[in-house]
DNA sequence: CTCTCGATGTTCT
DNA sequence: GAACATCGAGAGG
């Protein structure tokens, strides 16, 4: 089954915990899909997180995240990766989580021709899952719960004991207290996750 | 293992 | 012109 609307309706933070466990899956344009479980995200709330692109209002880029939950809002960072976000909350709420790792479990042949790193280092990080899965920008404002190109398969949820929490990766420019906030989400002891440098 | 550096192009000031 | 929700290579311990 595909994950409704709905579910991405619901607070960001409640959807980045949701998330892990659930699975991954690109269709490719050669029609192979691609699999990942969920076991690292991070959520973004809206124009009064300052560590979110969208508060410092709606540009050209950000603007699907002031849509539609449940579609998917992609963007290029340092020139090179992409990144993998997902809407979330009403309409007018600027929110997304962030998808920073997965462990693979469907299409590890062509995620490593698409990647050319070993096992371990094909999608523990944001923009190496990114690569892994063949997702970037032309795909921004799809909309997931069509399940093609991309959607999210439900699947048994991650138990609380096996989750942790911590600050995000990689906002060093936000303000303090947006800095601290323990809005990354992960899956204790799993070796896909990524660590901070 | 850790650290540092450079890549590369879009976005916003 | 600066900054960027990052990564890989290479040097050193």
């Amino acid at each position: 089954m595909i994950l409704p609307r709905d579910f991405y309706q619901q607070p960001t933070l409640t959807v980045a915990r949701q998330l892990l466990g659930q699975r991954l899956c690109r269709r490719l344009p050669s029609g192979e899909t691609l699999v990942g479980r969920i076991v690292e995200t991070e959520a973004y709330i809206g124009s009064t997180d300052s560590a979110c692109h969208a508060s410092k209002g709606r540009t050209a880029r950000n603007g699907v995240m002031f849509g539609e939950a449940g579609h998917a809002y992609l963007y290029l960072i340092y020139g090179l990766y992409s990144m993998f976000n997902i809407v979330t909350e009403p309409e007018g709420s600027p929110c997304a989580v962030l998808i920073r790792a997965l462990e693979p479990i469907a299409g590890i042949d062509t995620m490593q021709s698409l990647r050319g790193q070993p096992l371990r280092q094909l999608t523990n990080g944001p923009g190496r899952l990114a690569q892994a899965l063949a997702l970037d920008r032309h795909l921004n404002g799809v909309d997931l719960t069509d399940g093609d190109p991309i959607g999210i398969e439900a699947a048994p949820a991650v138990a609380e004991s096996e989750v942790a929490t911590g600050p995000r990766i990689g906002i060093g420019y936000a303000n303090p207290q947006d800095i601290a906030a323990p809005w990354r989400f992960w899956v204790k002891t799993n070796p896909f996750v990524s660590k901070p440098r």
